[in-house]
DNA sequence: TCATTACTTGGTTATTTTGCCAACAAGCAA
DNA sequence: TTGCTTGTTGGCAAAATAACCAAGTAATGA
């Protein structure tokens, strides 16, 4: 593989980090339906502000969301909506997974 | 946020975990095109055959290849062809970042 | 001006991930 | 059987991640 398609896949794998946690997967489906600002999220996460701070930078360095200051808060949005494809299909990949599951309790 | 939906999200964000590698990430591509055994994807990545052995045992566990022994080799396949709409909404992103990095620069 | 609220950033510690090597298993062929 | 190839697994060291606390910044209101 030459160095360019390395980091081809390199930038992608970036991206996709990005979303491979948690909060920050339940943050791009929250902030899909609307700004958020980060106290809301803090709230309905439940971790220090200081992580969601940390884990709303992560989604803005991969360039997943885009913050906008308003007086005293930051509130968040989408920044490219086509991440929730991603949603439907990792479904269908759970999905797979749960009849694996019961077909090897079966056996 | 209740302990169901937590779980949920761990669950969704284990599947996409399993992609957020570059070399992973190549493999569900390369596997797109069809299967592939165990000594071409080393071929074409280039690490030791023991650490490709283990990204496939990643995705594997994420339901996301399956593995079929024939012979001496062991042929890997996609188990869910939807993962291949990631990419596009990954590049997408990627755009959107290179035309925010050439903004800025112009600043 | 001073206090308060809403965030961000730095620092620390604990955990997870990664990649290699060594050792082992399984299929095949001489 | 013996040797060779293909792949998996265990173990280890290095690197990356994650979560919290503490300290600092910026906007607002008393």
């Amino acid at each position: 593989m030459d160095v360019k398609t390395k980091q081809r896949y390199e930038a992608r794998a970036r991206v996709i980090k990005a979303m491979a946690h948690p909060s920050r997967l339940f943050m791009v489906d929250e902030l899909s339906r609307g700004e958020r600002c980060v106290c809301e999220l803090r709230d309905m996460i439940g971790a220090d502000i200081s992580t969601i701070s940390k884990h709303l930078s992560v989604l803005k360095d991969a360039g997943i969301v885009e913050d906008e200051k308003r007086g005293l808060q930051v509130f968040y949005h989408l920044r490219v909506p086509c991440i929730l494809n991603f949603f439907g299909c990792v479904e269908d990949v759970l999905v797979a997974n749960a009849r694996r599951m019961s077909a090897t309790i079966r056996k």
